[in-house]
RNA sequence: CGGGCUGUAGCGCAGCCUGGCUAGCGCGCUUGCUUGGGGUGCAAGAGGUCGUGGGUUCAAAUCCCGCCAGCCCGACCA
C-alpha cells in the first residue's frame, strides 16, 4: 500500500482528552478516532492491526478444535428474560422496542451469547452422541458501560471472541477448558504480550472454574494479586489470603475497656482523626443482610471486605449492606456506631480481628465508641475467616511467599459454566441409558480490541508505538528520501513490487516529504522494519534496514536486498514463534 | 449515578479573573519559492454559530442560570 493512497491521519500533538499511552498513542498514529464516548472509528492502520489479531485468534481457536459461527448480535429479550440476565444485567443490557406491523418486538444487542447459542444447541442436540462440542464467533459485542473510559480499553461497542463448549461430563468440560487454557496461552503470546493467567471469581462451582488473563499495566482497571515466591496469581476478587485463625483468647496486658464520646463521628478516618489513632487499630462492623438475615461483619479497620468471600463463609446466596433500619434494629445505633459488644446479631470476623490488641470499635450507641476492646473478655468468636481484600504484604495461600499488587488489563476469560443456561433454556442431551441430563457448559472469552489496545499500552517508546510482527499493520515501511529522484524511486518500486509478491505486508511512504518527517512516522505507527532507500546509501551500493526496536540500522547491498529483508523477517518470525508456548 | 475538571479553526493552546478596536498564537492545510538522511526556511492565503439556549448590559468568548458534550476519580461491570 502506498502512502498517499491511504488513510493515515498521524498527529503531532496529544489530544488533550487522552490520558492513558494506548489512547494517546492510537489517536496520534492516525489508528482510531472517536465518535463519542466508548465508540471508536477504526482507520486503517488500525484495522489491520484488528484483523491481524483476529486472524490470531481464529487460528488458535481453530487448531484447539473450536467451530465457527455468526450469531446475531440482535436478539429478542425473552431469551434474556428466561435465564434471569435481564435484572442481572441491568442498565447495561441495551434494549429497545420496534414496531413491525402492527406488532411491538422487545429486543436487545447482544452483551454476550450464552442465550443465543444455548437455545440453539437447545434445539439441536439431543444425544450423547454428538457431543462434546465447541462452537465459537468473533462479533460485535454492546454494553452500555456506565463509564466507559481509557480510550479503546473499555468501549460500549467491541469485537469479542466469545466461544461456547458442551459436554456430558464434568470430565469433558475440563478437557476443553485446559484446551481453551493452552490455545489462550498461545494467542497472546503470538500477539506479543506479556500476560499472566490469573484465578478469577467463579461464582457458585468455586474451585479452580475460571481464569482470568491479564495484561500487566498501569492504568488496568483490575487489581491483581501475585507472588513471586509461589506462582499464585489472582484477581484480586478471587484472591485468598494465607492468613489463618489466630488464637482466640484474651491477649495478656490488655487494656480496660472504655466507653468514650464520638459526637457525629461515624467513619473510620473521622474516629481516627478524633482519638488520634491508625485505622488498623480499629475494628470496623458492618453490618449486611446475607439472604435476608442481619449479620454483622468485623474487619480490621484497614481492610476491605470482600462480599464474595463473605457469601461463600455464611453460605448463602446474596449479600448485601443492611439498611439504617435494620443497622438500628441490631445496634440500636445509627449507621457509623456499630461494634461487635452486645450486638444482637450473628457475628462473623476476619482473621486479623483478634489480632487487634485493645481495639476501638463503635459502641452500638449513638455519638459512642469503645477502646480497649479485646477477644475473649468483650466479645466472643468461634472462629474466623477470610473476608477480607488481600493487600501487599499478605503471606501467600500456597506455601513460603509474599503477596504483590500489580494492576491489569483483562483480555481474556475463561470460564466453567455448569448448568445455569442450558438448565434455564432447555439444552438437554439423552444419555446411554436414555436418562435426559443437562448439558454442561463452559464460554470462553477475548477482547480482540484490547489486545490491540493493550499492545499500545504496554509495547511503546517516546517515539510511538512498537509492534510485534505478528499482529503489526504493516510488516515493512519503504521510505524513499527523495521522491522526486528517479534513481531513487525507481529502486523502491523495485523492492516494493518485489516484497509485496513474495506476500510481504509492505507500507511505502510516497509523500513528498522530508526524511525527518517519514522516520517521525514510520516510529509512531510502529512498523517493525523500516527500509530507507536514500542517495546516500545508494551512492555506496547499499539500502538500510532498521528494526523500530534496535538503534541502528544494517546496511543491506541493492543486488540482494530483497532476499536479505526477506531472510530478517523468517528469522523474527521464528524468534516470536520461538515464545508461544506448546 | 455521585464528585471534580474542560469546551475558542482539523490538533495543541492564549484571551475570560477586571465586559469594549476587525478574536489571537503555534502546528497542520492551500499556493509559490527554498531545503533535501530525524518534524527545513521564507512569503502569501484559506479556515471560527467562541459547545448550546436563555438572562444581565449601551456592549458578552469574557458576568449569571439552564442544558449538552468530553475527560478524570468513585459506584457499577455476564
Amino acid at each position: 500500500m502506498r502512502w498517499s493512497q491511504t488513510f493515515i491521519p498521524t498527529m503531532k500533538e496529544i489530544p488533550s482528552d487522552a490520558e492513558v499511552p494506548s489512547h494517546q498513542l492510537m489517536l496520534r498514529a492516525g489508528m482510531i478516532r472517536q465518535l463519542m464516548a466508548g465508540a471508536y472509528t477504526y482507520l486503517p492502520l488500525g484495522l489491520r492491526v484488528l484483523h491481524k489479531a483476529e486472524a490470531v485468534v481464529r487460528e488458535e481457536m481453530d487448531a484447539a478444535g473450536g467451530i465457527e459461527i455468526l450469531m446475531p448480535a440482535l436478539q429478542p429479550i425473552d431469551l434474556f428474560e428466561r435465564t434471569g440476565r435481564k435484572d442481572a444485567f441491568g442498565n447495561v443490557l441495551i434494549n429497545f422496542h420496534v414496531r413491525r406491523g402492527d406488532r411491538t418486538l422487545h429486543l436487545a444487542l447482544g452483551p454476550t451469547h450464552e442465550e443465543v447459542i444455548t437455545d440453539l444447541v437447545s434445539k439441536h442436540i439431543s444425544s450423547y452422541r454428538q457431543l462434546p462440542l465447541t462452537m465459537y464467533q468473533i462479533q460485535t459485542k454492546f454494553r452500555n458501560e456506565e463509564r466507559p473510559r481509557f480510550g479503546v480499553l473499555r468501549t460500549s461497542e467491541f469485537l469479542m471472541k466469545d466461544a461456547y463448549s458442551f459436554h456430558t461430563s464434568v470430565e469433558s468440560l475440563n478437557d476443553t477448558y485446559q484446551k481453551m487454557y493452552r490455545a489462550y496461552c498461545r494467542i497472546f503470546a503470538r500477539c506479543g504480550l506479556d500476560y499472566l493467567p490469573v484465578e478469577a471469581e467463579s461464582g457458585p462451582i468455586g474451585g479452580d472454574a475460571s481464569h482470568e488473563f491479564m495484561i500487566p499495566a498501569d492504568n488496568g482497571e483490575d487489581q491483581v494479586v501475585f507472588c513471586k515466591q509461589t506462582g499464585y496469581a489472582a484477581n484480586l476478587e478471587r484472591a485468598e489470603t494465607g492468613r489463618k485463625t489466630p488464637p482466640l483468647t484474651t491477649p495478656s496486658g490488655a487494656a480496660a475497656m472504655v466507653k468514650v464520646s464520638t459526637p457525629d463521628v461515624g467513619s473510620i478516618d473521622a474516629v481516627c482523626k478524633l482519638l488520634k489513632c491508625q485505622p488498623q487499630q480499629m475494628l470496623k462492623t458492618l453490618i449486611y443482610q446475607a439472604d435476608g438475615q442481619p449479620v454483622a461483619v468485623l474487619i480490621r479497620g484497614d481492610h476491605e471486605a470482600n462480599e464474595n468471600k463473605l457469601r461463600r463463609a455464611l453460605g448463602v446466596k446474596s449479600v448485601e449492606l443492611a439498611d439504617p433500619g435494620t443497622i438500628f434494629k441490631v445496634t440500636g445505633a445509627p449507621v457509623g456506631f456499630a461494634g461487635p459488644v452486645g450486638i444482637k446479631c450473628r457475628v462473623i470476623a476476619d482473621h486479623d480481628v483478634p489480632l487487634v490488641k485493645d481495639a476501638i470499635t463503635g459502641a452500638n450507641e449513638a455519638d459512642q465508641h469503645l477502646t480497649g476492646v479485646n477477644i475473649g473478655r468483650d466479645y466472643q468468636l468461634d472462629t474466623t475467616y477470610d473476608l477480607r481484600n488481600a493487600v501487599a504484604g499478605d503471606p501467600s495461600p500456597r506455601g513460603e511467599g509474599t503477596l504483590e499488587l500489580v494492576r491489569g488489563i483483562e483480555v481474556g476469560h475463561v470460564f466453567k459454566l455448569g448448568t445455569k443456561y442450558s438448565v434455564a433454556l432447555g439444552a438437554a442431551f439423552d444419555d446411554e441409558k436414555e436418562f435426559r441430563q443437562p448439558i454442561i457448559m463452559g464460554c470462553y472469552g477475548i477482547g480482540v480490541n484490547r489486545i490491540v489496545a493493550g499492545l499500545a499500552e504496554t509495547k511503546h517508546d517516546a517515539n510511538g508505538i512498537i509492534w510485534p510482527l505478528a499482529v503489526a499493520p504493516y510488516s515493512v515501511i519503504l521510505c524513499p528520501l527523495a521522491v522526486a529522484d528517479e534513481e531513487t524511486m525507481k529502486m523502491t518500486n523495485l523492492v516494493y513490487e518485489q516484497l509485496k509478491a513474495a506476500g510481504v505486508d509492505v507500507l511505502l511512504d510516497d509523500r513528498d516529504q522530508r526524511a525527518g518527517v517519514k522516520f517521525k512516522d514510520a516510529d509512531l505507527i510502529g512498523i517493525p522494519l523500516r527500509i530507507v532507500i536514500g542517495g546516500k546509501g545508494l551512492k555506496e551500493g547499499v539500502i538500510e534496514a532498521k528494526w523500530r526496536w534496535e538503534p541502528d540500522a544494517k546496511k543491506l547491498p541493492v543486488a540482494s536486498a530483497v532476499p536479505a529483508i526477506l531472510e530478517l523477517l523468517s528469522a523474527r518470525r521464528a524468534e516470536e514463534a520461538s515464545r508461544v508456548p506448546e
